[in-house]
DNA sequence: AATGAATGAGGCTTCATTCAT
DNA sequence: TATGAATGAAGCCTCATTCAT
């Protein structure tokens, strides 16, 4: 039936990965859109495999949920290292900015901000960005660029409100830029 | 139809009012504690009613919705009169503060904040918190106490993310603080 | 509250018989109109009374609807004996296009004919609605108006199922007159 | 798809194809018991399967009730068919008198000739029906069986009527003769 | 006797999850 | 391993009927 030779290893596994990915990647366009409450059989459609795929490579929709929010994690991860390695110490706000932008029209990332609604108790995704901030937020304290009394989990607290409202709102770029204007004026010295 | 004073009205009616009241009551509680997806038959059961009960008051799930909504939004505008009659040019802030801490832990009044889910063709919530908020903004730029270039826009926008952030993280009193002093710092003048 | 004179002895009763009248009248409009599957609150609201009301006339919806087919078949009955007083041979057919005509777009009127759905065996409106048109019938047989070997059975039959097409049909007044064109043929002696 | 025979396809659609024949049967089964009203319940339990299985091959109620009744007019299409192809002049009876037989007791069939209740924008199945019997009709006419004057309008009232009356009443064999005897006489020339 | 609010069983439908192929 | 049919719990809503006023 598959026909195929059954040539290099990989074979059925590669096609395995192949559809994880592809799971993931419309799990990821519908929660976008429709929010949390897609139903499962959509992202089926959208990735173009049968339902039973879905659920043999995430074995409940809060795993799907889950690896969503793990994988965003991951890639914002890896932006932010490239910040982290250098030492410009405006990267804090090129990364908040970059944060909010990426927010606007995606609910999961939001979700990822928040854990609002998935249990993710397993990852703490907030922690894994508090991580990812924290020595940005450092860096541009130790620069002078924000407020030496400005701690991690207000900045955190900021930072998920606004990507909320980005979100929530649709903002376009301008709405953006004054709402970001504000925020960071707060969070620079007097 | 009596024409009378809208006092306790008369016969059944009494009862009936009364249960509309603790099933309004019991969505508020239950839709602040699990989110709008909790089903009816749970709010019956919170409000001690039978299910017909609610629905004989509130047709649908999304008229319960509303009727929170804007029985919030109802709220808020008495609570705001006061500040809006008084001459305190502070008044902006502590409104803004007053929304903030009421979130916390109340997914409804955010979700009147963000219009999310719930179909408010009617009210346009945002809009009515906006003319709830324009005056006191007004007064307080016009006292220097908000910078000149801030507009309703932007100030919506940080005001509805910093509630939605409440909402999410529970908020101690004095996470709360901080994160508003951040974000009263970006408002004020330089 | 009731105000008015306790003057003859009716008093209360009166409002009962009238109130009875218009629940009656009330639900034949809206069962004609949609079927049996009608909701008594509507009735109610035609009837311009309290749904306590309908059931306290009619403590089952069944009731009513068996009130309605036992009225119709009253009314039915009065307009019969006329002709059946009187000594017209062609009664019969004058009797049976009535009830034709009557039946298009009166659901209730069909069922007392065919008892469908209510049930009915209180009263066996078919056996009633016999013991009117037998007397027709045979006169129209002993005139030589019907074939002599038309029993009442296969007569109802033909009866019925004539009305039960003019109710689904919504016929005009010529469809009725060329079907019942066919029915009288087959029914004269050739 | 596999554009192969038709016939007992491959895999699990085998399963499906027999599940979505069950249903079918039961729903006929059942719709002609209880007629329309009959819960979707009811039908999963007769057909043996789960209820989620009945949604699945009939999204709705009323694409249950309209495929029973496509289904009937199929058949019905394909024994007319024979009589159409046949030159028998009598075939318009025969046909006549095998739908009458087929109504007793068989409230779907019924609706498909009286289209009641089922929301059949799609097939209009008394045009589907007309158009079965109009050649049979004119061919009737044409041996002179039937009298010239009777149109297909009076035609299908008679024969809807008659169908109706058996399915209500569950005539027996000798009643329905009876009363074809009639209807039949009716159309035949003098 | 009239009213209409309250009740809750029951109907239709969705959807996460399981399982046979 | 992939598939998609099957499952049934659960959600929303309707409506006949009861009951307090």
């Amino acid at each position: 039936m598959t026909g195929q030779t059954k040539g290099p290893v990989a074979g059925r596994r590669a096609d395995a990965v192949r559809n994880r990915a592809r799971v993931l990647a419309a799990a990821e366009e519908v929660f976008d859109r429709l929010g949390g409450t897609a139903s499962t059989a959509e992202i089926a459609r959208v990735a173009g495999v049968g339902i039973g795929t879905v659920f043999r490579h995430f074995p409940t929709k809060q795993d799907l949920l889950a690896a969503i929010v793990k994988e965003r994690l991951d890639r914002l991860w890896v932006e932010a290292e490239d910040l982290v390695a250098g030492d410009d110490p405006e990267a804090f706000f090129v990364f908040f900015r970059r944060l909010v932008r990426q927010s606007a029209g995606k609910k999961s990332i939001v979700d990822a901000l928040a854990q609002e609604g998935v249990g993710l108790r397993a990852d703490k995704p907030i922690g894994t960005l508090q991580r990812l901030i924290e020595p940005l937020l450092t860096r541009a304290k130790a620069a002078g660029l924000v407020r030496a009394d400005a701690e991690l989990p207000e900045v955190m607290g900021v930072l998920t409100g606004t990507c909320q409202a980005a979100l929530g709102a649709g903002w376009d770029e301008d709405l953006q830029a004054r709402v970001l204007d504000i925020v960071f004026t707060g969070l620079r010295p007097r």
